[in-house]
DNA sequence: TTAAACCCATAGGAGTTAACTATGGATCGA
DNA sequence: TCGATCCATAGTTAACTCCTATGGGTTTAA
């Protein structure tokens, strides 16, 4: 008898000796000797009580509470053998799940990374969840999410206080964007900041680390651009963009995949700002989480060549 | 921890943390130290091959494989719960069931028998096997039916040979029946032996023992009735009984349910013969099994009772 | 009918397993 | 940084499982 072996023993002889009809068949299938069977089901018949086996006969039968009892036996049996073929399916990474936390800007510059994870991990089940930036970290420390996906502060990777760690997964600059009508649409030669402080604005709020980059820019180059709109959505702020005479600011990658929108190089530059990934360095990381880790790192540094090829 | 489980303690353990979030809680309720619990833990997981549960927070948590290796011991843990629970209702005879094997003719008798039983236990499923008189006690020894119901031989309830036990139900006499045009159906009074030796017979096949009995009567009178059909079915008796002007010896019961039929006393007396329950004596006797027994039992002495009022 | 063969139950002893107590190391809050 | 809390480890004891040896009962064959 395998001593790896979670289900018990009695109840594993039990089914053995139903299905050879016979104690000492049993016995020599399962490599014990036959009085362990003897001893082992009458401790099971005992702390039933009820007799699952008829021994009078030529063969050992099952009785009628035997029968009823054998079968859920076999199917508990075949619950934890379920059981550890799913775990191990788990490290095969065909089953998971893996959660993110990500501002609701973040998915026009990672889905690609998304749509390449779930690709190769159909089985992995992703959950993204929308939440501030602040809440975010919180988040990962309360292990609400596995991964964040974070704007981080423009002067890089710095590392943070708390129990967390962090990768850098591209670097973009910050453009002004502005819709057709907006009278710098015709000529989009590059601006002041001067220039970018006289504009009317409509802005993410302050719950976005983008907007942060951005007021620190402003009040860097003594600037203070007005605020038309304060939103929470970039889809207001695009077609907000699109239809009227507002501008706005966003990394060119956003900009590009607008047809509405126009980039403007603003000088100084812009902050550049970064998406990182950010996850918690002590707790328990899933198979899935790691994998995603490590996919990231890898479009990450795909991403890097494919500039340096443009 | 209660001893009286057949569930892996290893298994109810890891349910129980995962429930409290927490070792020291988990041993507390369970009752056991906490160490036993970071042990069982720590072989749980050294047979999965897996981490199952995350100490690194303030809280312990299950991993991606834990939680799925605790849903599936969970199912398993209830089906052992609901084969125990299966099993008394095995013994409270609301499940269970029964094979009886008897021959075709009994039904007539004991069908009453069979109603009680069934609506007292209607969870019970009873299934009936026709067999030949001769194969009812070699289904019984083999354990392919549970009770036989049997024409024994007219002198009584012998103790016979085998492994079996017997029980009377009851003992009926036999009379010649005749249908409407038969010539004695008008004056039923008492015949011969030597009379009864001159009819022409529609009669069971030697493979029922009431022709056996009306055999051997004829034997010790040195009478010889013709045998003008033989077959194994009631049916095709009594029918041509009705219709025609052959004879049959039927027990008074069978005869009285027939309208068609006139029953006619035989001097010296036929055979009385007896209906007799036998089962396994050292066999196994499912609840069930003791259950039809014992309501037997009850309705033998009720059929005595009523027969003395009459 | 008896002897041999077969099968399951019982008894007692050896090895393994699971429980406990005591203690160490790590983490979280104050 | 201290105290509190929590899980892990070590060592010991109790319990359990398994084994060998043997007995009782039934079946088969001579």
């Amino acid at each position: 008898m395998d001593r790896r072996d979670i289900f018990p023993r009695a109840l594993q002889y039990l089914i053995a000796i139903a299905e050879q009809g016979s104690y000492t068949r049993a016995a020599e299938t399962l490599h014990v000797s036959q009085p362990t069977l003897s001893q082992q089901i009458k401790q099971l018949e005992d702390y039933l009580q009820s007799p699952l086996l008829d021994r009078s006969g030529r063969t050992v039968q099952l009785t009628d509470a035997g029968k009823i009892y054998v079968r859920h036996a076999r199917r508990a049996w075949g619950e934890l053998n379920t059981g550890t073929r799913a775990i191990h399916d788990v490290k095969n990474l065909s089953r998971g799940s893996l959660r993110l936390g990500w501002t609701p800007i973040t998915d026009y510059l990672t889905c690609s990374l998304l749509a390449n994870y779930n690709s190769r991990y159909p089985g992995i089940t992703l959950s993204t969840l929308d939440m501030p930036q602040d809440e975010i970290e919180s988040a990962i420390s309360e292990a609400r999410v596995d991964i964040g996906i974070t704007f981080s502060k423009p002067t890089g990777p710095e590392e943070l206080s708390g129990p967390t760690e962090t990768f850098t997964l591209f670097e973009e600059a910050l453009y002004l964007a502005v819709g057709r009508v907006h009278p710098r649409a015709k000529r989009r030669k590059r601006m002041s900041a001067q220039e970018f402080g006289m504009e009317s604005l409509v802005q993410l709020n302050t719950d976005f680390a983008l907007r942060h980059h951005i007021d620190r820019y402003c009040h860097d180059h003594a600037i203070e651009p007005h605020n038309a709109i304060e939103t929470n959505s970039l889809t207001v702020i695009i077609e907000m963009v699109e239809l009227g005479l507002l501008a706005t600011v966003l990394p060119s990658t956003i900009i590009n995949t607008q047809s509405g929108l126009y980039a403007i190089e603003v000088s100084p530059e812009l902050p550049h700002h970064t998406v990182s990934l950010i996850w918690n360095k002590s707790g328990y990381k899933s198979p899935a989480c790691l994998a995603f880790l490590e996919l990231a790192s890898d479009w990450s540094s795909h991403l890097l060549q494919e500039k340096r090829i443009q």
